[in-house]
DNA sequence: GTCTATAATAGGATAGAC
DNA sequence: GTCTATCCTATTATAGAC
């Protein structure tokens, strides 16, 4: 069996940057925080991120991508109809954002609106993370038997759904707008089976 | 008929908070900036906002509510089936974010999302925003026939996915899903009429 | 109400010893 | 790779003349 490796010290600046920056947004999070809260010096981030902060916010966002893919895929294999699978991954985040007393949504949202248009490096790696998280869906749709084009249009809805309602339950401090949220796609999703 | 008075300092400042912040959110405006935006000079922006950066922010978001609102209320009053009018703002929204360069994404989101669990004054001036848009879709549904709580329920999503689409539409630099989103919403308050 | 100057602090980034 | 000290600039906020 593999060893269990301690994270080495990039590891634990990346995961540390990673939940400030979704907590606290790119701008709201200093450089000085990510070392303090990984355990590192300022010069081991600077060792690691030469690039700087900039270049730290790009690793950042590439991280949160496999994480949120990773539980996205996790919902979707679970259950067998991807419309209900949908639904779960809906609840799952709804449990995630009230179990962390509404502090940790999206990974990426708050980072992405702030950069967008002035740091080209991270709007590219959050591009990448949306598409990544759309081709999941639309892969699991089309295996389910939808037509390319439908799929695909499903997967850019699916993703912008549980985008908005993860922000507005985190600001209303409620499980409800992901909740009605998940009903509906199954609804939309359903309505393409007639 | 009523003069158009000339906008005073604080409209201005406001104004200028308003813009900054939804391009740059909370934490990437400085109040430098914002009061050589609004051709005004630091002591006014401390005159008018005791406060400072917090009730800034606050005042921002309060002017956007009300900026989003009338566009939403228009879309609402220009089509006599709600369902076809919410796709109409979506392509509305779609628009001015490409006319913007895909700069005017969601005015509130970014500073939403920065201080959400950190600057409580804000957090409630976006919240009551949110609620306040979702209640004129679903005061439109229920004129339009809608039972309470399909009118309560849709309205949550019709917002939810406005926003994230907006964000993701933003993010990729396409209207796509913006337009998706609306086609999508039509469709799944047709299907509540059957 | 407006303006300039300035205080007090925190930010990103670098240098160089170890 | 790690650590500390430091530079430079920007930030929020205040003071006080006009």
């Amino acid at each position: 069996m593999a060893n269990t490796p301690q994270p080495g010290t990039r590891e634990r600046i990346v995961h540390a940057a990673s939940l400030l920056m979704q907590r606290q947004g790119y701008e709201g999070t200093g450089i000085k925080q990510v070392a303090q809260e990984a355990n590192a010096t300022l010069g081991s981030v600077y060792h690691f991120f030469p690039g700087g902060k900039q270049a730290l916010g790009v690793a950042a966002v590439e991280h949160a991508d496999q994480e949120f893919a990773g539980l996205l895929a996790k919902s979707l294999s679970e259950e067998a109809d991807p419309a209900q699978a949908i639904a779960g991954c809906a609840r799952t985040l709804a449990r995630l954002l009230r179990d962390s007393e509404w502090m940790d949504g999206c990974p990426i949202s708050a980072t992405a609106l702030e950069t967008t248009g002035r740091a080209p490096d991270i709007e590219q790696a959050v591009a990448q993370a949306f598409q990544h998280w759309r081709d999941l869906v639309a892969d699991t749709l089309r295996e389910a038997g939808f037509p390319e084009d439908e799929a695909r249009d499903l997967s850019h809805t699916v993703i912008s759904t549980l985008e908005g309602a993860e922000l507005t339950a985190q600001v209303a401090r409620s499980e409800t707008p992901l909740i009605v949220a998940g009903k509906h796609l199954t609804r939309l999703i359903d309505s393409y089976k007639h």
